[in-house]
DNA sequence: AATGAATGAGAATTCATTCAT
DNA sequence: AATGAATGAATTCTCATTCAT
């Protein structure tokens, strides 16, 4: 019986952080009503209570169970390769965990953004397992000499993240018109590895002027040095 | 009369202004209280609604009234030169306006990863202006090869002041530690134009490893151009 | 739990129609406020709010309230006989209905006298039970002779309803001094059917003379121009 | 100077009544707002209170007005004959006061039904004068034979005075449907001196069914079965 | 006299939270 | 465990009133 009981309340947990989740990124913190969690979770009014001592506490917990999930998934994913196939492989990882748990990753940014000193550390400690894999990869990178190795590794792998949310976002603000969320990787990638300005060695006659900035023939690990 | 009351209205509208503008940064819009706002500001709990029809008409108010310094300000800053030298004093200009306008802009920022549907459009305006100088700019660039040459301007733009917004992000979130406003200009059009694979063809004995993102010295004239 | 909620529900539902009733009786619609029903009957300021979405609500089932018990009462008399005869059965259980909801029917008479369109269907819907009683009556009476039969029902069973809300009025007004509520249903009865002009040649046997205006020595069959 | 300031305040306070009265009429006492008054009435803001120490203060004016200008009105009128033709003659009287100054009867009759003790007073003694002219036609009407002498006269009065206001509200409640304010003379004095049984003794051969309650010859009493 | 900026009490309404059942 | 009635602090907004100019 102790085991049915904490097993139905693992689901019950489990229901009202998913809806938690949904309604938080939809109403952001303070437009979210618990009330309306409970409910929508099918529950009643006051059940959140038996779970979670207060709104910011039940707040906290849809964070962290979103950091949770999002380890998990990058775990999976062991990058190979060049820097630049293994920062795609990241970037692709990003999205997908991006795809499964939108609504947690709203929450996430837009909460980032409020820079409440309560939840500040919760996100920071979200994103650490993320930015050390990136970091590590960019310090491979650079022992490679295929990243500049004149900054930190450190504040280049912000840069990297930071860009993947940027991209998260404008793709949130158009609606989906740009970018796609499948385009974001190769963006993000190109964008960082090469920035705007023209790689001057490129082979005269390249192809030029594809709708988006182009998907860009990664390995290869040709010329470019 | 007439001069006195006019007068005194403006200051008024001002002092209500800049409280809202620091109140809706700390809180957000729906955090911040319109009563306090009011009192902070040294008047009674109702004045602003002398000014102000709704709490909505306030912010969006706080917004115009960014917008409209921000704008002055950029239209001081006439750059010149090359596509670089151009992005760099963009940049720096847009520093300037964070700098003298922190709170604003920190409500705008935040503001925008909120996706209120009544917000955006005043957002989307008043970012328009300095999309369309950096727009401009990079078409400039297009056509001198100095730019890619592969994407639309209109994105590469958004990429841009994007970055720049989340180098602000990054500097508010780390309290100031990283990057200083001053280095922002720089580290963006590098991040932007340059990207983080290393330069092919630098002259051989180049310095390496600065603490930031480097002030590249271009130089070495050959190709760029 | 279920039952005894239910029940307490109901309770307390019923308290707050109840002091709602006195206070719009009292103060009016507008004047009347929702914090202080709500703690006169014993709840906490926002208790209201449990049981209805809003003021309007709040009133517009006060009213709904008084409706159906006065649909009630109605239906109880079945009126017979002259027209005179049933007339006055229909009085007196107006009459009835009003004291046992006197709050109730003050807020009613003086909400319609604010042409307020949102609350003037409410207040129809609640008088049109008693204007077709009443209406039927006369269409009756009028088959019969007994009634002018030169005038549409329909008017003369506003008419009718009017002078006992007229009457009501002045009860109030004079702070019971007249009419007394017991002398209403005769008075307009006779104010009704017989008008203030003496009646020229009443059947001698007739059964006349009650305790109020009635007793009419009518005589004098005299022309009357 | 001091003439012209004396007019010229006398002229701004006429103004102010006459917007108050339609403000109140249109809007309650509670509903309507001294601002909007005072700048309907071409003045700014505050300069009600330079006439009136408060909005009570404003309405009592307003209510005082409205009976010195009936008084005045009524006045004029010196009814002669029948009863039937004097009191046709008050109520026609009555109606042109109505139509002479509609926002300041539809305040008076709306506020009459608030039971207001502050205000009560002043409709009472508003109503006096009428009262006194109507109670005065009927007692001679009664010593002519050609009304009820078994009632007080004064609450003939009211009961007369009464149905004329009963009409205003159905005609403002009807939005002008029903009765036009032309058809209210006839329509009271008839239902006031004949009522809704028939007439005893009507020609034979009289016409029937007028859309309105009829303008009757108040024939000459042939019995009424 | 007139103005209109400032005031602040008070209203409706929301909602996180408590707790008896 | 779950419920949901009750609470009351907090919020937005209105408006009568004051008073310096």
């Amino acid at each position: 019986m102790a085991r049915v009981t904490a097993a139905s309340k693992a689901i019950t947990r489990q229901r009202l952080l998913q809806t938690a989740a949904e309604r938080f990124a939809r109403d952001g913190f303070e437009g979210a009503s618990v009330d309306r969690i409970s409910v929508e979770a099918g529950f009643a009014k006051g059940t959140v209570y038996n779970y979670f001592p207060s709104k910011e506490a039940l707040f906290a917990a849809v964070i962290e169970e979103a950091s949770r999930r999002a380890a998990e998934l990058y775990a999976g994913s062991r990058p190979s390769g060049s820097v630049r196939a293994r920062l795609l492989t990241l970037a692709r990882a990003d999205v997908q965990v991006l795809r499964e748990q939108e609504a947690f990753t709203r929450v996430l940014i837009r909460e980032a953004l409020s820079f409440r000193p309560e939840t500040y550390p919760l996100i920071v400690r979200h994103l650490e397992p993320f930015l050390a894999v990136v970091a590590e990869t960019l310090a491979e990178g650079a022992r490679r000499g295929e990243v500049r190795s004149d900054a930190p590794v450190a504040q280049l792998a912000l840069v990297f993240t930071g860009l993947l949310s940027l991209h998260y976002v404008q793709h949130w603000g158009s609606e989906g018109t740009w970018p796609a969320l499948d385009d974001i990787p190769e963006l993000v990638v190109s964008t960082f590895l090469d920035g705007a300005a023209p790689r001057p060695t490129r082979a005269p006659g390249r192809p030029a002027a594809k709708r988006t900035v182009p998907k860009r023939r990664a390995g290869s690990g040709r010329a470019r040095r």
